[in-house]
DNA sequence: AGCGTACTTAGATGATTCTCGAAACAAGGA
DNA sequence: TCCTTGTTTCGAGAATCATCTAAGTACGCT
């Protein structure tokens, strides 16, 4: 359950380099299309946006549902794409599973995306 | 050939608020998504990040094409993706066709992102 | 042990997506 | 006008995806 069966990490692949500065590689690409490929779907983006929310920095599986008009299996389905992109974690403590967002995931997905994000660094792009 | 079918525009549907501040809304997700899913694809990221990363602004389609082992119709689909999702731009000049970024549209992508991304913006996220 | 609740896995189905080859469209040059 | 080059559209096939129902696992209570 805590388990991240295969987290293609954003840590792995030298990631963080801005869109904008230099072409990604492919291996970027490859590494960091499955995150946005993760966002890219309504239910999920507001999954990770009630998770990501959340003061006390996790939620209930039980929590979450009632945001929505889909069956159990299909929300657990979603938060397993978001579990193996790496953008989430969970455990489960009794009867009940939490989920939280992955520290710095999103930070360094904004990152990629805007070059004049990371404030400790310098301007970019001309 | 420079209009945009359908741009599910990210300007539209007041965007921007941050993903970690409150949930978003269905209408937000559905409006934010499509634009993640244009980027939830490795090519199509490398596409954007050429583009993106180009000096002077805009491309040429002949200069993208070279960097994959991809027909010229799976390129153009993939930028057709790109421009209906509302993140890329283009003009027929002459016998070649340009491409440039929209402008914005990243950063504001990004601050959905990232909470503490807005300069302009007292800390957030409790 | 037996039951009820919370959540996940398994299997199926219809819709989308990625990719290609063929054809069409656009522009320039002989 | 015809030919060549650059780019998009069309149509098809294989793969992936979102969603459901049914069944399984995990835990707490009596």
């Amino acid at each position: 359950m805590t388990k991240q069966p295969r987290a293609l990490s954003i840590f792995d692949a030298g990631c963080c380099t801005p869109l904008a500065n230099e072409p990604l590689t492919a291996a970027q690409a490859g590494s960091l299309a499955p995150m946005f490929k993760a966002l890219g779907d309504p239910v999920r983006l507001r999954l990770l946006s009630l998770i990501a929310s959340h003061s006390g920095g996790e939620v209930c599986v039980c929590d979450l549902t009632p945001w929505f008009a889909l069956t159990a299996p299909t929300i657990s389905h979603h938060l397993k794409v978001l579990r193996e992109a790496g953008l989430i974690e969970c455990e489960r403590r009794g009867t009940w599973v939490y989920y939280w967002m992955r520290p710095g995931v999103l930070d360094r997905l904004a990152s990629v995306l805007d070059a004049d994000q990371l404030r400790s660094t310098a301007g970019a792009t001309g």
